[in-house]
DNA sequence: CGCCTGGCTTTGGTTCTGCCAAGTCAGCGT
DNA sequence: ACGCTGACTTGGCAGAACCAAAGCCAGGCG
């Protein structure tokens, strides 16, 4: 009927509890609100405190809380510096961690815009800044193949042996909405 | 000192108000938990009520309410089944809105491989079906180049007009963690 | 008809996330 | 010495997100 199934041996979906999942890790250190609008202000160029808490429209209160619990995890790395006639004071900057993140910002965008979005396109364009072309975020397997959605499959790294399964593609095209 | 500042028009952050923001936009619908993980589960081939609260781990209300936002919001069709012997029942299914979600959710996913996970590679690999080679999201421009994180540019579409800028590249090198 | 089951809804309570307002604290400028 | 400012912290509170347990209801089956 409709996109993506699992097949094979993981098509047991109750033999591999998603306890360790990554998604999940992930979004117990990113998963609220607040922490995403944190990290994207850092990537378009915020440092300081005040900025952040300004254009993320947050209190000071979260705003120093997101911050430190993001510094903690490692997203972000907290500096002195100090401006002519300024006492020192500490601004925040990516960490690599923290700008490996960009992807998954960036396909959450690329969603809204193309879903969610007042004018076609959302209000803002990424675009590739060499040849000025837009960006999309795609998925492509280690041998440079595109890879659709419908041609996934699975490995289930369990601790020393491991079972393959495949997420099978069937029919895109019926049920676009209802 | 780090990663990726913004530059141009568009330096002056505080000129365009990030109320129409994509990300923002996104995270009003799948902004929880329990979404997100009940549309992982829909990857994984969940289509039941029963199966999306025992595998996402969440009691009966959440996956109630969470089923019906997101069916509203249009990522899951809702359709009625019947098997033999049983009464009628419904079943939710993905939709191309909710397919195309998955990006942003792999995205997630191979970062906390990369960071969070346990063990190297994360607990589960998704591949390439077709060539078995293991997969990653990436972000590409229309011309077809590979587009580093440190090589992209932003233009905002105001209504009408347009203003164009650059999210300029820095030293990826220094400051990996501290 | 009356029981049972699965899909929801309701109720009540906790934790998390955020707001607002007030307080602290370091250090520069006067 | 004093005040001011920016970066937090603290306290009190509303609302969202979640859990656990109980209730409800349609409909197939006895």
């Amino acid at each position: 009927m409709e996109s993506i199934t699992l097949r094979g041996k993981l098509s047991d979906r109750d033999s591999w509890p998603a306890t360790r999942c990554s998604i999940g890790k992930a979004l117990d250190v990113v998963g609220t609100r607040s922490a995403m609008l944190i990290m994207r202000e850092a990537y378009y160029g915020a440092h300081r405190f005040e900025e952040f808490a300004r254009r993320v429209n947050i209190t000071d209160a979260v705003a120093a809380a997101r911050l430190r619990e993001l510094t903690e995890a490692g997203l972000l790395s907290r500096s002195p510096y100090q401006e002519a006639g300024q006492r020192t004071r500490h601004e925040y900057h990516l960490t690599t961690m923290g700008t490996d993140l960009l992807p998954a910002l960036l396909a959450l965008m690329q969603w809204g815009d193309r879903y969610l979005a007042e004018q076609p396109g959302g209000p803002l364009t990424l675009t590739h800044v060499d040849c000025g072309e837009p960006i999309h975020v795609d998925i492509r397997c280690a041998a440079g193949h595109d890879v659709e959605l419908g041609e996934l499959g699975v490995r289930a790294n369990r601790r020393g042996r491991r079972a393959t399964s495949s997420l099978a593609p069937v029919d895109l095209s019926a049920n676009p909405r209802r």
